[in-house]
DNA sequence: CTAGAACCTGACGCCGACGTCAGAGGCAAG
DNA sequence: CTTGCCTCTGACGTCGGCGTCAGGTTCTAG
C-alpha cells in the first residue's frame, strides 16, 4: 500500500512516516517513480514503533530493538538492553501508580470539601 | 534554605529550580541582595512537581492544579481538570503494562532461542 | 487531456524542560 | 583583603518527534 493509506489505517501522519523511514524503523520498497510501497504488515509495526514511543524509548534505542522484537533474535547484548527498557517500563509503571494514586485522593478529598459545601481554606479558617 | 540546597535535597537542578518559579510552581522569599529563600516545605513541593511533571503533565497544567492539590481547595471546574488528567494517567499505565508484557514475552522467547542456541531465523531456515 | 488528489525531497519551525555560558554581585573563612 | 564558592539575571543552545511550507512530479477520474 502507499503512504497515504498507511497513515490512515495505522493512524499516524504522512509526515511521521517518511520520519520512521528516515530513522530506519520502516522500510519501503520504491515504485518506479519513487512512490514508497509498503507491506500489510507495516500497519502493525507502526502500531508497535507507537507503542514503543509512548512507553519513552527513543528512536535509536527502538531501531536497535526492533529486530528483536519483530523476530525474536537476539544477542545476549540486546536482551540486556531489552531487560533494561523492562525494568523501566516497570518503574515508570510504579510511579504513574502512585501518582494516579495521589490524583484521585486528592480528587476525593476536594470532592468532599465541594460536597460538605466549604474548602480546606475555608474550614481552617472558620 | 538557599537555591543551591533545595536542589541537592530535592534532586533537581538549581536551573530547573528557577524555571519552576518561573513557571509559578514555585515562589520564593528574596533577601535584601535578591537570594531566593525557600521553606522546608519546599523540598516536598518539588517532588510533587516532578512527580506530575513525569506523569506527563505540562507547567501550564500544573499551575492550575497545584492550588487544589496543595489544599485540597476545587471548583468544579478544577475537578473536571484532575479527573481528566487522572484518566489519562490511567490509560497511560495501561498502555505501559501492555507494552511491558510485550517486552517480556520477547525477552523470555529471545532468551529461550539463545538457549536452545539457535535464533527464529535460523529455525526458520534451518 | 486535464484537473485535482496524492506523492516526492528538502528545509525550516516548534515546543517544552531545561543545559550552559557570560558577566556581575554576594558571603563566610583565613 | 582576598580567595573561592554561591547566587543572580539574561539569553542562547539542545533535542526529539514531528508540523508545515515550497516547489516539483505522478497517479487517477472524468
Amino acid at each position: 500500500m502507499r503512504i497515504g493509506e498507511l497513515a490512515t489505517r495505522s493512524g499516524v501522519s504522512v509526515r511521521a512516516l517518511r520520519y520512521y523511514e528516515e530513522q530506519h524503523l520502516l522500510s519501503a520498497e520504491r515504485s518506479p517513480s519513487g512512490q514508497r510501497h509498503f507491506p500489510e504488515s507495516a500497519v502493525d509495526r507502526v502500531e508497535l514503533i507507537q507503542r514503543l514511543y509512548t512507553a519513552g524509548l527513543s528512536s535509536r534505542t527502538i531501531v536497535d530493538l526492533l529486530p528483536c522484537v519483530v523476530d525474536g533474535d537476539a544477542t545476549p547484548e540486546l536482551l540486556d538492553r531489552l531487560a533494561v527498557e523492562r525494568d523501566r517500563v516497570d518503574r515508570q509503571i510504579a510511579d504513574l501508580a502512585a501518582t494516579r494514586g495521589r490524583l484521585d485522593s486528592v480528587i476525593t478529598g476536594a470532592a468532599e470539601n465541594l460536597r460538605t459545601g466549604r474548602s480546606c481554606r475555608e474550614a481552617a479558617t472558620g
